[in-house]
DNA sequence: GACTTATGACTGACTAGTCAGTCATAGTTG
DNA sequence: CAACTATGACTGACTAGTCAGTCATAAGTC
């Protein structure tokens, strides 16, 4: 029948190297069509035959790569949010070394970072995704505590905290509330994921703003 | 076929019959069930048989009050979220007064507002299923944008606008970016859901820090 | 009795997860 | 190289279960 179609897609330009190793090619496929339809529709509303489907594969296929529904969803956030973390550990990194950034631009970059890589990407989809569905999965929420939150900031609060000492910044109040370092951010991802269509944002100008609010005094002028 | 929306068996009229008064009694019974329902396990996984259990009520009596699942859901919203709106916009009307109050000092008003009615209550899981939910339900999105995003947005605008002109603000990016003005409140809802058992967050205290650091400048000392 | 309100068993559509079978390819043999 | 066997990635029809929405019936009220 029309079985034999291009299901197995002939590997262009050359080897067609081992079948059992290429394996992690379907895996990827996998997470990439997890991607729009859990982002489409939520955890409990997308269907693994969409996925499936979408992917080129049979559904059977899925749990070859994946023990079930849920670990496809962690394992689809894992791999999104990883080499972001990376990135950021980086930056931060850079934060302390001898001779340090400015924290204005550690904080730019970190907006720079966040906007090239999330924000204006489909892994915006996935921070939101994580919003969306940590309250409904706590050991989800709690990794992310532990592996992310937790440390970014304390990076971030003690570098504050000594940037309020040295008077890079006016008062403690960032060391004090990190999270205001992030609000813009999250606040463009709801922000593009519902309202873009009426009102679009530019979500690099918004943090840039926001930087300059949070740093602007007599250093400037 | 527009009118056939005549679902609440109470006639708005002057002396309901104690019959009636049970039927809304029931009507509010059902809600506040839904409330938990929805916000423990959003709306694709939040089971009517389970709102039914939880309100004291057979799964049909639902039927008699909301036409469906969805109209449940958004009325929800709707009955949640309308007598905020109408704070809000009695905070912004005094805004407008010949006298008016100074730009702080509402925004002190707004931040009081969000954290006393929303933050703080079980409305912050009604902004949290919005915000989750939007996406999904492009009128709810729509619905939302214009009756009361846009509307407080460029309330907001103008007033920031007058503000930056008068002295009162340091440069007119807040007008540009009223956004900046909820960011930190979103961003409270957000780690309040997820990381409050971590992390307890004083979301009060935040939003005070905020408009520090939006207003400060020579004005204070 | 007539009319309103409430019930909960039932139905039908839908879907996560399974598993017996297929078949392209690798390996082996002469 | 041709023929044969072995492997396991892949398939998709199927099962078992879930849940939104319905409706025949009951209970309450005037």
């Amino acid at each position: 029948m029309t079985t034999a179609a291009n299901k197995k897609p002939k590997p262009a330009g050359g080897k067609p190297s081992r079948r059992h190793e290429q394996g992690s090619g379907k895996r990827e496929l996998i997470l990439a069509a997890a991607l729009d339809e859990f982002s489409q529709n939520g955890f409990a509303a997308a269907r693994l035959d969409d996925v499936a489907k979408r992917a080129n594969v049979a559904k059977g296929t899925i749990y070859l790569y994946f023990k079930d529904k849920e670990s496809l969803f962690q394992e689809l956030l894992r791999v999104q949010i990883s080499p972001v973390v990376g990135m950021l550990e980086a930056v931060l990194a850079a934060s302390k070394d001898a001779r340090p950034v400015p924290l204005r631009e550690t904080a730019n970059r970190i907006a720079d970072l966040f906007v090239d890589q999330v924000i204006s990407t489909r892994r915006k989809d996935i921070v939101r995704l994580i919003l969306t569905e940590g309250p409904r999965f706590p050991k989800l929420a709690e990794f992310y505590y532990r592996e992310i939150i937790s440390r970014a900031i304390s990076a971030f609060r003690t570098r504050a905290a000594r940037a309020a000492k040295e008077g890079e910044l006016r008062s403690d109040t960032l060391a004090r509330f990190p999270q205001l370092i992030v609000a813009p951010a999250l606040t463009a991802i709801m922000w593009k994921s519902m309202f873009d269509k009426f009102e679009p944002l530019d979500a690099k100008a918004l943090m840039k703003a926001h930087i300059e609010i949070l740093f602007d005094k007599e250093e400037r002028s």
